[in-house]
RNA sequence: GCGGGCGUGGCGGAAUUGGCAGACGCGCUGGUUUUAGGUACCAGUUCUAAGGAGUGUGGGUUCGAGUCCCUCCGCCCGCACCA
């Protein structure tokens, strides 16, 4: 494809000049109105990919066309550079994983320079730089102190590919590892935790007013998962003065109780145990405590595994609403991690009971009537409760507020809100992380590492393997420290923070860096926050944005960022993936087309065009075999708006005529829809009707009769405003050759429409008879209903399909639309 | 199973509050320029012979439905023993 200009010299010449003039460099007391626009800061994994260049694309046009619209645009850049990928590829290649992580992140940064994103670059932050490590170190000890983060022996989850703990938010349903794929194993481990279930509340209230895809909203709600229910007890049929608790959120059931369940690791499993049946009850157990959660899981789509799981304890409890003393089972299908890991069961209306009870030959009690045409097992919809004493004939809302009243007084019933979240699990057994700043001693026990003393950072000479223990315990120099109150041999912690902790508090860091002796001042930061435009990907939607959530609540809290809003990103936008053959494309999967393969010919500017115009930005994206050549129409159209900014093959007139005026017509038209486009996240409509614009310009420009001179200049720079956000190269190159010696298109402002230019003056108005098409006139956007109803019957096709006939009805929505009823 | 979203030409996709379906682009067809190919430029391109039909299926509301309501079918995403 031959060009009109040298597409890789004039870009590298604005790049060069855009990372030179300072720009998008923002002080914090700009006195500009401010915007905050953020894509979420990349992992270093080497040179650019389509995923990024979309990503990054869409920040750096919100950048630019905010700065354009007059505003103080903060737009910073950094890089996630802790994390496993990096130490793993180090283990490999026998490197290390700083110098591995900086030369990715070299790349990648020249990488989104090659593509015209502009950044403020003095606010760049990346986890792994000792300065940044102090303060995320600062915010874990003040957590610490603040009890928000602690220390204790839990369950968790052990994946052996990562050699680490993960995080419940790591780990899938199916109980595989979010990153490596390997089955999870359940262990007992000494472990740090965040006390993100303090804020489970807060978290799930404020995504309500929050701008963001509805879908990650709910993913959000979901992941938070309250539950409103009772909690009461089970009194012991042996023994009636204790009582088995349990937690329901469904009391208006409890007639249709016929036996209880309790988890493997239930405390009272023990107690509960009759001597005859101890034997199947620790065989259950301990096939349950071991079991992977794939296994424990995998059974539960069909009924087959059900009878292994579980097993009846040999002790009995009392259902306090019919005094039926009822059996007591231990199953896996209950956990001991949720409520108080003890269930009343109920057959009747809920499945995985039914599913129990019939393997079990347990009785099923229906308390709810169900509709005359259901046909399922257990019934968990409204209707009137049967078989249900004092219950009986009420709906399932006023049910349960009784049945509540019941337990309060007769049950040690609790109304109770239990939640799905749980604390968070933020150590890891890995080097390349942010360590944990904390010393134990055998006197004061764990100490904080005093802020004089901070950052800690790990030695360079580790052996990193995957052995599953901390490389950093095994470096006796590391390890091995004096406390910091009594000074007697201490111990360091060893492990290192899970580095979503690092990303959850770096748009702060980039709201204020400059302050010194302080990870942020609030009160600058408190110029920025909350970020308004957040940009990132989908996978993101709860892990990153949860704990990002909490953060900052918590940051608020202890008094670490004061004045500060509660919620981070006002509005999230999340882009489409990049697919290939269905799949998505990516590194791992080796299936990228490398952007660096259109540098050379259409250039960033037509392939950021390209991922514009593709279609809606928050949709996946599909790369066929058409791909390359919507690139290249992408290009063409540079090309060509190129060869009319040059006035290439144009012919002139002297007098405006009506030529003109309908050429600023559209024009004004047209940055109506682009502004549209821009502020709704449509700039696929966007390209279009630049598109649109520059076929009526060109058609004109180049006509018999010719172009006035100034309203060709008028259409040309106002449309070199309006592409300059989408491509700014090609756009600062031929502004700079119409427009020697002036400022760059990049900070001129943005266009507005001239009312009176974008009012049609005469509008088409169609007539309808039955509905169907019979006339089109032109007429006054202004015209009553009356006027347009005449105007309309007296149209010569409506007489003649009329024929003397008179319409039974005749609707006028002027000046749309006529519609004559026979 | 539960929750969210989506079905429009050969393809990607446009269509304020219900009011000319298919903007724009790709592809394709024809033409101009060119020794030729490519580039560039111009014209055409939902289906149908006409009349008409047409936005996954069937129904409904309405003068009028891609748009609103219900049914079914299909696809995508998230969650999935959370009591």
């Amino acid at each position: 494809m031959a060009r009109p200009f040298d597409v890789k010299a004039v870009e590298a010449k604005w790049q060069d000049r855009w990372a030179n003039d300072g720009t998008y460099e923002v002080d914090n007391d700009d006195p500009r109105e401010r915007f905050f626009a953020l894509c979420m800061y990349p992992y270093p994994s080497g040179a650019a990919h389509q995923g990024h260049v979309r990503n990054y694309t869409f920040g750096d046009l919100v950048v630019r066309y905010q700065t354009m619209r007059g505003k103080a645009v903060l737009s910073p850049i950094g890089f996630d550079s802790f994390g496993l990928p990096a130490e793993n590829a180090a283990i490999k290649a026998g490197s290390h994983p700083r110098s591995f992580t900086e030369a990715r992140m070299k790349e990648l940064g020249s990488s989104l320079r090659r593509l015209g994103a502009v950044y403020d670059l003095r606010r760049e932050v990346f986890s792994h730089d000792p300065e940044y490590m102090k303060w995320s170190q600062t915010i874990f000890l003040a957590f610490w102190k603040a009890g928000l983060a602690y220390r204790a022996e839990a369950p968790v989850n052990w994946c052996p590919g990562c050699a680490t703990v993960l995080a419940n938010e790591q780990v899938h349903a199916d109980g595989t590892c979010d990153r490596s794929g390997d089955l999870v194993e359940r262990r007992n481990l000494e472990q740090w935790f965040f006390r993100i279930t303090d804020y489970a509340e807060e978290l799930l209230h404020d995504v309500d007013p929050l701008e963001w895809p509805e879908r990650v909203k709910t993913m959000q709600r979901n992941w938070i998962g309250r539950s409103e229910g009772v909690e009461f007890e089970l009194a012991l049929a042996h023994d009636p003065a204790a009582g088995l608790r349990v937690f329901t959120t469904r009391p208006d059931t409890g007639f249709g109780v016929t036996y209880a369940v309790i988890a493997p690791e239930h405390p009272m499993l023990g107690e509960l145990t009759t001597d005859e049946e101890r034997e199947n009850v620790s065989e259950l157990v301990a096939r349950a405590t071991s079991a992977s959660e794939l296994e424990r899981t995998a059974s539960s789509d069909d009924g087959a595994g059900l009878e292994k799981r579980g097993a009846f304890t040999g002790s009995f409890v009392v259902n306090p609403f019919t005094n039926a003393r009822v059996p007591v089972y231990v199953a896996d299908y209950v956990l001991g991690t949720y409520g108080t890991g003890a269930i009343m069961a109920v057959p009747g209306e809920d499945e995985r009971d039914f599913a129990f009870a019939t393997v079990h030959g347990l009785p099923v009690v229906r308390t709810t009537q169900p509709p005359a045409d259901f046909e399922g097992g257990a019934y968990s919809g409204d209707g009137a409760h049967i078989n249900s004493g004092f219950l009986d004939g009420l709906d399932v809302p006023a049910a349960k507020a009784k049945a509540a009243e019941f337990l309060a007084e007769h049950a040690k019933g609790v109304t109770k809100v239990n939640y799905r979240l749980r604390d968070w699990l933020v150590s890891r057994q890995r080097f390349w992380g942010c360590p944990i700043p904390i010393v134990y001693c055998d006197t004061h026990g764990m100490v904080a590492v005093p802020e004089d003393q901070l950052p800690v950072v790990a030695p360079d000479d580790v052996t990193m393997d995957q052995s599953g223990q901390s490389p950093l315990a095994t470096h006796e120099e590391f390890r091995n420290t004096t406390c910091p109150v009594c000074g007697e041999p201490a111990r360091r912690e060893a492990d290192t923070m899970d580095t979503f902790t690092d990303s959850s508090w770096y748009y702060l860091r980039f709201a204020d860096p400059f302050t010194p002796g302080q990870a942020f001042d609030p009160v600058e930061a408190a110029k920025w926050m909350p970020v308004d435009q957040y940009i990132g990907g989908i996978e993101h939607a709860i892990l990153h944005l949860l704990y990002a959530r909490f953060y900052l609540k918590a940051l608020v809290d202890i008094g670490m960022a004061p004045g500060l809003p509660r919620e981070p990103f006002k509005r999230l936008f999340t882009q489409g993936m990049i697919r290939i053959d269905g799949t998505k494309m990516s590194k791992s999967k080796g299936n990228q087309i490398a952007p660096e393969n259109y540098y050379e010919t259409v250039g960033a500017d037509g392939l950021r065009l390209f991922h514009l115009f593709a279609g809606p930005p928050a949709d996946d994206v599909d790369w066929t075999d058409q791909t390359d050549e919507i690139i290249d129409g992408c290009a063409r159209f540079i090309d060509r708006f190129y060869r009319l900014g040059q006035c290439e093959g144009v012919r002139f007139h002297d007098t405006f005529d009506d030529s003109d005026l309908a050429v600023r017509q559209a024009l004004h038209r047209t940055i109506a829809k682009v502004t549209d486009g821009f502020e709704r996240w449509g700039y696929n409509t966007s390209v279009a009707a630049l598109m649109e614009l520059l076929n009526t310009v060109s058609r004109w420009a180049r006509s018999e009769e010719g172009a006035h001179r100034g309203t060709l200049d008028e259409a040309v720079d106002t449309m070199l405003k309006m592409l300059a956000p989408m491509a700014p190269h090609v756009t600062a190159e031929l502004w700079d050759v119409r427009h020697p010696g002036e400022p760059s298109v990049h900070i001129q402002t943005w266009p507005v429409a001239d009312p009176e230019l974008v009012k049609q003056e005469s509008v088409t108005m169609i007539v309808q008879m039955n509905g169907k098409v019979r006339a089109r006139l032109e007429v006054d956007p202004d015209i009553d209903e009356e006027q347009a109803q005449s105007l309309a019957l007296s149209d010569p096709a409506v007489v003649e399909a009329l024929s003397g006939a008179a319409p039974t009805r005749v609707v006028a929505r002027p000046p749309r639309l006529v519609n004559i009823i026979l």
